[in-house]
DNA sequence: TTCGTATATATGGATATGCGCATATGCTAA
DNA sequence: TTAGCATATGCGCATATCCATATATACGAA
């Protein structure tokens, strides 16, 4: 996995994306209509920023019938990771119930 | 220091403001003219960079006469200086000689 | 099967943010 | 004050973001 450093940056600099990456590091895949109503925002938004960290190379994406599946990529460097914990830390716990609040979609 | 993690993503979301922050962790203290000379850049563009870690308060500036000296800002948060770390680690030994280049200019 | 409807996800078009160049401002010395 | 250097700011263009709409998939009824 190459990822350069400013790539991650830019792929985690916007506060949807943050909070995305972080729901996946915290409870693994996620499928879109989850993710939608953990954060409360419109599918159109999420989609684009999930777009946005599958072509940074930062996630990958699964499908299951209608629904999609997105999880944190396999091999990511381990700076990566640091730095992604390092920034998702600070608000790790906020989201547990909003993601609770949306599990009724997939199952 | 109240740093919000996508706040310093943005501010490090730039291949020349990564090489900026880089050199800063690494040397201290440097002047405008010595960032020209070590990334060999247009004067203009290295100061708007530097303009916008200010704005994010990543670095503080001091002016001595003619010349302004840029530095990490103090007393930033510990995962912010990791996730510096994190980023930089891979280029670090690359600018030395650089930086040396353009070390006649402040004295 | 084939159609119809509902749900999940993705894509095109208008608006806002960020980058680099040309120029302007500030400072020093003679 | 004039020249010369160091640094910073306004403007045009590219890129990114958001909203309305389109596509795809699933499931039930005829």
């Amino acid at each position: 996995m190459s990822l350069a450093p400013v790539t991650l940056c830019k792929a985690l600099a916007d506060d949807t994306r943050l909070r995305l990456v972080m729901l996946m590091q915290r409870y693994g895949e996620i499928c879109v209509c989850d993710f939608v109503a953990a954060l409360q925002l419109p599918q159109p938004t999420v989609s684009r920023h999930l777009s946005v960290l599958r072509s940074a190379g930062l996630v990958a994406d699964r499908r299951d019938s209608q629904w999609v599946y997105y999880r944190l990529a396999e091999k990511l460097p381990a700076w990566a990771l640091t730095v992604i914990d390092e920034l998702t830390a600070p608000a790790r716990t906020l989201y547990r119930a909003e993601l609770k609040r949306g599990a009724a979609c997939c199952g």
